[in-house]
DNA sequence: ATAAGTGTTGCGCA
DNA sequence: CTGCGCAACACTTA
């Protein structure tokens, strides 16, 4: 469940904790999160110096003085920096730093630890597929992105190859703010609607990362996120009343995926 | 105790 | 090309 709140605020504290650091060792348990062999991935990052960390939609960048060093987190994970001899129980790759401490990555289901070597990043096929960062988007950008799409709202805000960050979990209250259903279509939007979803997208996004990102991920510290369940709108509140109008919020199925929603605050027509 | 639901991404299909 | 359904695995809840 890691969108772009969570990997901000990752990014952010990794730019903090890492810069100057040097890995002296890995470890690799699961091989199968990496895109080249432990061998290569071990030999071009093990005595790298970290430079800077930064993000693209929901990947964390780590720059080396030996590559680049890419993790997604997939449906969810952690990364901390822990003692070498206090380690958490599940890990699939661990660096070891000086000073006996160790970055710790993990996910439940799958995820992706990545190496491209220095200034081939954009060679990488998955990012370079990501459309622009939600929340550098402006809304000129916005309105072209939209031109021509056809399908629904929420498929096109999920869709990292057209706006990169965007999640199954902050979707619900984006679209809430933004008074549209998730099934709405592109081309009925009016430009109103439109400028109110890239608003929305801006200011629900910034609300959690300035809480440091949601409570269901952790940071390098292993505390939670600040952005609590009660600062959810409609998201995973079925039954509850809207904190507009105080309908009860519903929960339909949209595609593959769930969603909540006012059925009075965003109507279908 | 068994089964369903959950998030992300890429792939195959019409 | 584009939008949609599905499969990949682990873990929680009914």
């Amino acid at each position: 469940m890691p969108e772009l709140p969570e990997i901000v605020c990752r990014a952010e504290e990794m730019a903090r904790a890492l810069p100057g650091r040097t890995i002296r060792g890995i470890e690799i348990l699961q091989p199968k999160c990496l895109n080249v062999t432990p061998a290569a991935f071990t030999k071009a990052l093990r005595g790298a110096t970290v430079e800077a960390v930064s993000h693209r939609g929901k990947w964390i960048v780590t720059e080396t003085n030996g590559g680049d060093l890419l993790i997604n987190l997939g449906m969810g994970g952690e990364i901390l920096l822990v003692p070498s001899r206090q380690l958490p129980a599940k890990w699939r790759v661990r660096f070891a730093l000086a000073q006996g401490k160790d970055l710790v990555v993990n996910f439940w289901w799958f995820g992706y630890v990545h190496y491209v070597p220095s200034g081939a990043i954009d060679d990488h096929p998955m990012i370079a597929t990501l459309g622009p960062d939600a929340l550098d988007v402006t809304l000129p950008q916005f309105r072209s992105l939209l031109r021509s799409r056809r399908g629904a709202v929420k498929g096109f805000l999920l869709d990292q190859a057209k706006l990169a960050g965007i999640g199954n979990a902050y979707v619900h209250d984006i679209l809430f703010r933004a008074g549209l259903h998730p099934l709405r279509t592109i081309p009925s939007l009016s430009s109103v609607e439109v400028r109110g979803l890239h608003r929305a997208i801006r200011v629900e996004l910034r609300r959690s990362i300035e809480k440091g990102g949601a409570f269901y991920e952790v940071g390098l510290d292993g505390k939670p996120g600040g952005f609590t369940a009660e600062d959810l709108l409609v998201g995973y509140r079925e039954g509850k009343p809207c904190p507009t109008c105080g309908a009860p919020v519903v929960k339909i199925k949209t595609g593959g995926t769930s969603s909540f929603l006012c059925l009075q605050c965003q109507p279908l027509l």
